[in-house]
DNA sequence: GCCAGGCATTAACATTTGTTAGAGTGCACT
DNA sequence: AGTGCACTCTAACAAATGTTAATGCCTGGC
């Protein structure tokens, strides 16, 4: 059941069974949301963090002109709130971009492993500077690449960390977005966004049709997105 | 000497003293760095974090064309570089925007906190935490602010941020950025960043002269950037 | 099979943002 | 006082991006 879990703290340093009991141990009740429908509340203070099982989400925040604005992709083996352990208040919402099979962590039993297991407690901790890692890229793509780059760079970005909990097919995995919801992703307007993916599609690199995202020449999108995991801390060594 | 960092950690929940004699026996040398000079470099593998005691610094990547896009900005009272606890390898750099007096923290004594003392630890892993929200606010003012609010967002942001440590003169703080580095804040180019930051000097909400911003009317100044401070968590509640 | 609704796509035009270039300003150094 | 330099500010034009609107395609419900 948890294995995506596993899988992705796993990969940062070795996960010990008594640690993936803890975490077992963590776990309360499972749920499933429909897409489009909201897994976390803005401004709610849940004693309970959720994790994915399956299925994609997305952090959130909009604007008072209805403008809406993507965070974070949050896919299987991700904490979607883990932060909110801490923080306490949400600032942001959370919303299902699928069909999403989730669990639910309870607070005090974290706080209990943070009191008792000093390694697990810095590799969760460690989940949530990930995070941080790929929020500031995000930020880089934003500020200074080149819409087709920042576009090239999210589908290396998603494939490597789809790939993590083996959620990718050879070079192939479904991304389930509307075009409507990438704009959220890049800050952009639909009709821009069209424009880009065309763009995207037209080098050859990716194959997208169908919600499903195949890369065709992985070295040259790398190229075009300068795309270097380092972010990702995928190398496991003692934290 | 620490007055700042307890300031900071101290703003989301009581610090004893035992915490702070904890976090002080933490610290090794103290440095300073000139204006423009790297305090971390990308791609090392510090054993330290560094602590700014006071001076302005910036975490920024730099693309293949040049381009350099700042992802934080850091003030009395910030690790700037936390995360490479955990993270290990720096996926960016961090320089100096101003002279900067900081002072170091073994990353092994910052280990044994984790494994002796689970509040400071929860303290240390929310710090981190914020920074991640911080991180997340600037990419929806990227995406999808104005060029106007996102500026006077990045205002209230920081003057908030100050008067935690209290870096701030009434109304008024010291911002010794040149319009160049504000434009690798925003994602703009410098002749755009002169023009965002004479509209919101001609709508009268802020003064802005010789590196000092003072506030003339913050209410507005809020409306303008839709500033909400809840995802700074400044309210003190046990963590 | 028919229809309604959501989504992708395109066109035409408006607005924002970038680029290049140059003028003005203040300050440190000689 | 004169010079050089970094920074601010402006202008003119180019390129990127947004807006509005329309078209076509697919799919689920009937």
């Amino acid at each position: 059941m948890l294995e995506s879990l596993y899988l992705n703290l796993g990969q940062h340093d070795a996960l010990s069974d008594a640690e993936k009991a803890l975490l077992a141990g963590a776990m309360t009740f499972e749920r499933h949301f429909a897409t489009g429908q909201d897994i976390v509340a803005s401004g709610s203070r849940p004693t309970y963090s959720t994790l994915i099982l399956d299925g994609l989400a997305a952090r959130y925040k909009v604007l008072e002109n209805g403008g809406r604005q993507f965070t974070s992709l949050q896919v299987a083996g991700d904490f979607v709130d883990l932060h909110a352990f801490l923080l306490k208040t949400m600032d942001h919402g959370i919303v299902a971009l699928s069909p999403c099979h989730v669990i639910f962590a309870d607070h005090s039993r974290l706080r209990a492993i943070t009191e008792e297991a000093s390694h697990l407690t810095r590799l969760l901790w460690l989940d949530t500077l990930v995070d941080g890692a790929i929020h500031r890229e995000w930020i880089v793509a934003m500020g200074r690449r080149s819409k087709t780059s920042h576009l090239a760079h999210l589908v290396c970005e998603l494939f490597v960390r789809l790939q993590v909990v083996q959620r990718t097919n050879g070079m192939s995995f479904h991304l389930p977005l509307s075009q409507a919801e990438l704009a959220d992703v890049l800050g952009l307007s639909v009709v821009h966004m069209n424009r880009v993916i065309g763009a995207l599609r037209k080098v050859g690199v990716v194959n997208w049709a169908n919600h499903t995202v195949t890369i065709l020449d992985w070295h040259r999108l790398q190229e075009i997105a300068e795309f270097d995991p380092t972010y990702l801390s995928m190398m496991r060594e003692p934290r």
